[in-house]
This record gives C-alpha cells, sequence and structure tokens, in this order.
DNA sequence: TCAAATAATATGAAATTTCATATTTATGAC
DNA sequence: GTCATAAATATGAAATTTCATATTATTTGA
C-alpha cells in the first residue's frame, strides 16, 4: 500500500470522501489556510493571534468591556481575562472600573497598543489585497457578503457593522 | 483624498470598522459560530473537537499516518501525537509500525472507533443539511466550491477529494 | 558504503487553556 | 427596603498545548 493510498483504496472499496465535501470542514481549513500568512507575520511582533485579535476588535471599538471583547474576538472569557491582564502588564491596554456598572470591566488601547494595532491593521489591509489578488478566480469580494449573511442567519445577535 | 485620511473615511466610511469586514475575521467568525452547533454535539458523545476531527478524517482514509493526519485534520504534530495516545487508550484508535517505513505510525480505526465515526458522521451529514435549510438564502452550496477554490489557490499541496 | 541531510514521531518543561465556581455588583419582584 | 436571581469578571486546579529538541529511521550523494 503506497504512501497516498489508503487502505479503502487498497482493498478496492472508495473512500467515503466525507471531509473534504463537508462545509463546517472547508469553512475550518479555509480559515486556517487563508490566516496561515498573516499569523506568522503576527507572531513576528512578538504577538499570539488572540493578542492580535484583541487589539483589533479595540481598534474599532475601544473601550469594550471584557464579555464583549470574549464575543467579538471569538475568546473564551476566562481565557480573554487573563490574556488582557498580561496585554496590560505589557503596556499595550489599560484596565477601567466601568462607573456606570462596576462589574463591568472597560479595556483600552495604551497609546502604544495603538500604534501597534494601527500598525498591524495597515499591514492586515494590505495583506488582504494581496490575497485577494491570489483569490481572483476565487471572488473573493462575493465571498464576504456570504459570510457576513451566513453570521447573521446563525447569530443574529452578532453586532452590525456599525 | 488627503495624506492622512484612510480609505474608508474618504469614502465616507466609518473607519473604525475594520474587523467585521475583514475576509479573514469574517472567515474564523462564519467557522466558529457554524461549528457551533455541531461541536457541542461532538461534545456531549464525550468528545473534544480535535478528537472528532481525527475521526471523520480517518472514516475517510483509515491508516493515515500521524502527520498527514495532522495537515488533514489542522491539528499540530506533537499535539496529535498526544491526542492518539489519548484515542489509542480509549480504545478508538490502534497505532501501528508501517513496515514499509518504520518511522511512520499508521492510525486505524477499532471497531469501537468506527461505530462512533460513522454515528458522528451520520449525524454531520444530517446537521449539515438543517445547515443548509437556515443558509438558503446565503447558498451554502455555493460556499463550498468557492471555499475549495479557496483552498486550492492558497495551499497547492492540500489534498483533493481523491 | 559511509556520512550528512532529511523525515517521522515523541517528549520535557513551561505556558496556556479549560471548567467549574467564587466574588462582586446590579436588577426585579414583592 | 429585602430577597432571589442574574450579570460581569476572576480564579484555582487539572488538563492540554506549545516550542524546541531528542530519537529513530530513511535517503542522498560523494
Amino acid at each position: 500500500m503506497s504512501d497516498s493510498e489508503t487502505l479503502a483504496e487498497a482493498e478496492g472499496r472508495k473512500p467515503e470522501e466525507f471531509v473534504s465535501n463537508y462545509l463546517l470542514y472547508l469553512l475550518a481549513a479555509a480559515s486556517d489556510v487563508a490566516s496561515g500568512q498573516f499569523h506568522a507575520r503576527v507572531r513576528k511582533e512578538g504577538l499570539r493571534v488572540p493578542e492580535w485579535r484583541v487589539l483589533a476588535c479595540l481598534h474599532d471599538r475601544d473601550g469594550s468591556m471584557i464579555t464583549r471583547l470574549a464575543r467579538f474576538a471569538l475568546i473564551e472569557q476566562s481565557r480573554l481575562t487573563r490574556i488582557i491582564m498580561q496585554m496590560d502588564e505589557r503596556g499595550l491596554v489599560s484596565r477601567r472600573d466601568d462607573p456606570e456598572d462596576r462589574r463591568r470591566v472597560r479595556v483600552f488601547l495604551t497609546p502604544a497598543g495603538r500604534a501597534l494595532a494601527e500598525r498591524l491593521v495597515a499591514d492586515a489591509r494590505e495583506h488582504e489585497i494581496e490575497l485577494m489578488k491570489i483569490l481572483k478566480n476565487v471572488d473573493g469580494e462575493r465571498l464576504k457578503p456570504t459570510l457576513r449573511s451566513l453570521l447573521n442567519a446563525l447569530d443574529p445577535t452578532a453586532e452590525e457593522g456599525s
């Protein structure tokens, strides 16, 4: 049985090919592969992916509370709490109690955090343009509205574009 | 457009909306949200998501070697090695040295693993049909070929559908 | 045929993540 | 006002993940 041959093939059965035609797999794989290059750039800045996500979310919505940031950045709450603590210690964000509801903690970019966020967002925009060129025959611009409607259909509580 | 003005500003869009219009975010969020329901079902079977991925991949390609499985299932190699060890202990998979290349470890479903894999794959297929219904106006079926071409464009070494 | 170079997998140790739950504050019903 | 309930965040402890590298086997090529 050669390396590229599965047991099923060796036995003359046709493999079922579930995975590579499964929507949830295609989404996960596409996300993974498409993000690969840019995530490498993020790591070169000394950030991990969730930290980059936090910066990007705060770039859009500075002063978000933890819970909201967690949903927006796709990070579980207690994990985010600790990531924010680290980013605070590193001087990228600062935490302030919300005077209107003292259970809440609002997270703000520091000047250094904002500078880094802006640099990375600019990089991401550039990178996205490159990506779109590679995907010219895939029609990445049509993909976006499709993904947005998918998000709206599946998560009506998701935050709108503005 | 002045030097300090972004394209978004020049076009009258609010500049703060980077994230929710960023392709890599839309892909990650779509994957996350779309998988949420089914992943809950996976956890009810006592499996974690990577374990489900392993079962699904082996369902399609039983006897894969670790490295290949890692790429296919989107799991880092040393992590997968340990996951496979656990699944082995649990009786879901078995490991066999490849006689043709003794560096390799081939992973096979046990009868119990296969039964579980088949049940979950059947569930996943059902669930996908439900998902497609919800996405009827999103055209999930058109989404699949798009994601496949994206994968091919970005990762030409990715495995083909068979 | 031997010595690199490469490939596949495993592993130690530090760091991170997870899960359940504690803590603190706000809200609603009475 | 008081009590029960809910919301937002934090935290302990176990489990998992990561990163670099070790180990073992194969390939290359001089």
